[in-house]
DNA sequence: TGAATAGTGTCTATAAGACAATATCCC
DNA sequence: GGGATATTGTCTTATAGACACTATTCA
């Protein structure tokens, strides 16, 4: 330790005149389930200026006592009424014109929530939705995808939330590969089917079913409940959980 | 467009009490090389405090009228001296207590080069360093690593820097597998078996020469020059580059 | 029995590791 | 020729797609 005013003196030096100004950071969290074959996003309605009207991904700034990921967990609970999700950083936008107020640098994190958990509060009469989204690209291309109604309406994305949206998309993309991520938009037990539907949601490409079931049984990520669906017209599938084995 | 007043007031309000005190917002850039089949780092030795004589990773303060990209770029032009490299971003580090002057968020990149093109400047007498990464855990697991000397000595690592440099690894050995990535650390023309080394220190593992060869020549992303290595006691080996068709 | 979906067998193609052979240079 | 490294051949194993077959439920 050293007297307060080296400390500080140096800490001036280095702190140059260009960066005096500071810009302001935010955290933005891509909310994004899967639903009726479909991937789907929460967005909130825009009341004020810029962009007002407009559909953006929950955001806020971030406090000086609070982590990044603090304040994103903080937007999950405040935005989305959601806790104990998976939750991982995407990536950090930071163009000097991504906000036309003043410059926002914002951190953003996507969030990989089952449907079930969303129900509540998700219309746009809350002035949120879980919108639908569109990527129109194929495999981990990347780029901005759209957002849209259940009835096919284009919904206008606010500032710069069409490529951050798209970010998140490419990225579980590559991570769906690789890392058991799927069992986080399931309920706990599942069937095989469902979760080769979520895979093919993400991936936007159909799966073969023999090879899907062959991987995913030879992970040992899934072991078998014992208990089958009822109820249906035929043969009656086996439920599946995750072993969280091979995640640890 | 609105009235400034309106458009003041909105965000304001948006802008709410905890956030106002703002974070500072810096870059810092693992600029990683192999050299003597070791990974090697530049790192800067700290003069003031806090963590005087620790050795930090090349950073700068983000100045309100540039992005974050630019802000990296400066600090590998004015610091290392190096333009047009390979530049990625790679996490942003936000707890609140990484810096303990005041809250600094840090987004992190990072940087392959050529080691013929760090040549320059980079002795300890400079207060820079071309320091070797140890790394302590295989594959992808992650975690913090170690720097150290030539002569194996320990270099202390400033902040949270020695997790970010073992990110910084992390990320690159999961990216080798399938986007080429080794060229950046390479000249324009080299040998298989230079590029076999530098995929071999990247991962920390060795690697069959046959089955290495056959991915890399089938990839499309390598083609021979014609040329060959003289001076040898030994069949010569050629000379390859890479195509970049593969990559765009 | 027929419709529908679950779950399995098997063949083929592809990619990687193991092992070995051949090629080319310098001494 | 002998030492050293480059380059190629071939066998085996593991995994995924293609295709087909069996299993189970309900109407």
């Amino acid at each position: 330790m050293v007297e307060p005013t080296g400390d500080e003196a140096a800490f001036l030096a280095e702190y140059d005149v260009e960066a005096f100004e500071r810009p302001s950071v935010t955290v933005d969290v891509v909310i994004l389930t899967v639903e009726q074959h479909r991937l789907r996003v929460v967005l909130v309605q825009r009341d004020a200026h810029p962009h007002a009207g407009r559909w953006a991904l929950p955001g806020g700034f971030v406090g000086v006592d609070e982590s990044l990921e603090s304040a994103a967990e903080r937007v999950l609970r405040d935005k989305a009424g959601i806790e104990d999700v998976y939750l991982e950083q995407l990536y950090t936008f930071g163009a000097v014109d991504r906000d036309p107020r003043t410059r926002v640098i914002t951190v953003a994190y996507y969030a990989l929530v089952d449907a079930e958990r969303l129900r509540d509060g998700m219309g746009p009469e809350n002035g949120r939705r879980l919108a639908v989204v569109e990527v129109p690209w194929e495999g981990e291309a990347g780029g901005a995808v759209a957002a849209r109604t259940d009835d096919d309406q284009a919904l206008d994305l606010a500032f710069d939330h069409a490529e951050v949206i798209g970010l998140a998309v490419k990225r579980i993309r590559g991570k769906l590969d690789y890392v058991p991520i799927g069992y986080q938009l399931l309920p706990d037990e599942f069937l095989l089917r469902d979760l080769q539907e979520v895979h093919e949601t993400v991936l936007g490409r159909s799966l073969v079913k023999h090879s899907f079931r062959r991987r995913m049984l030879g992970s040992g990520e899934i072991e078998p409940t014992g208990r089958y669906e009822g109820d249906v017209d035929h043969r009656p599938a086996e439920f599946y959980r995750f072993t969280h084995d091979g995640a640890v």
